[in-house]
DNA sequence: AATTATACCCAATTTTCTTATGTATATAAT
DNA sequence: ATTATATACATAAGAAAATTGGGTATAATT
């Protein structure tokens, strides 16, 4: 996932919070979108993917549809209704993170202040 | 370090700048700090923390001084140069990061707004 | 004909953490 | 007195989540 070695672990947050806004995505189109809103910065990494996918599934936050589309074959995932309440599960940890991370990094911080 | 699963990955910006803010702290003074900056949000686990102070170390990022208090030996951790020039590069792409994660979870997001 | 884009997948390895354990001294509580 | 908590270091086994490097296949571009 990019260039970077932070963050391991927002990944599933990550394809939770887009499968929230756009009901059902397929994988490939999941590294597109992370691409395109961040400039290129942030890729994601089909070695990643794919298992936090498989993951997900397994544990029952999303459901797949297969689908041929010009002979390609199309695995498109939708959030379950688990899946659903483990969107906001997992944003509202992260923002307490990134709250806590700025607290530490930034001494001069206070919420509610750009 | 603390009960979630996040972070992985920014356990070494923390202690970087954590010491750039202090000049020299050692281990269990930087798990306190950590706890007491973030009301005990985030606790760093000792087997967390050890073994990155001891890797920074010998990628010559941090210098050790042993100094004995009440009977008891204190290892304190100091930037070196490198440390220095390091705080700064970790400093940004965590910014860089958090801001990509905002851009890709917030679609309202837009940057120098609170 | 070769490369790039689309679209899925897995396996070996690495990194980073958790959990558990060990050593040792000082202080507070029962 | 004994136990528990706090201070202070450390390592080792295992889990989790990524990277890296493959593999398969079709479509479009150079």
């Amino acid at each position: 996932m990019s260039n970077n070695n932070l963050i391991k672990g927002s990944l599933q947050t990550i394809i939770l919070k887009l499968l929230e806004e756009n009901d059902r995505m397929y994988g490939y189109e999941i590294t597109q979108r992370v691409k395109e809103l961040t400039e290129g910065e942030i890729k994601i990494t089909e070695g990643a993917l794919y298992p936090a996918l498989h993951k997900l599934e397994a544990e029952g936050m999303l459901t797949t549809e297969i689908q041929q589309v010009d002979n390609r074959v199309r695995k498109y995932y939708s959030l379950t209704k688990d899946g659903q309440k483990e969107v906001s599960a997992k944003m509202s940890e992260l923002q307490s993170f990134v709250g806590n991370l700025q607290r530490i990094l930034d001494p001069e911080w206070k919420p509610g202040l750009a």
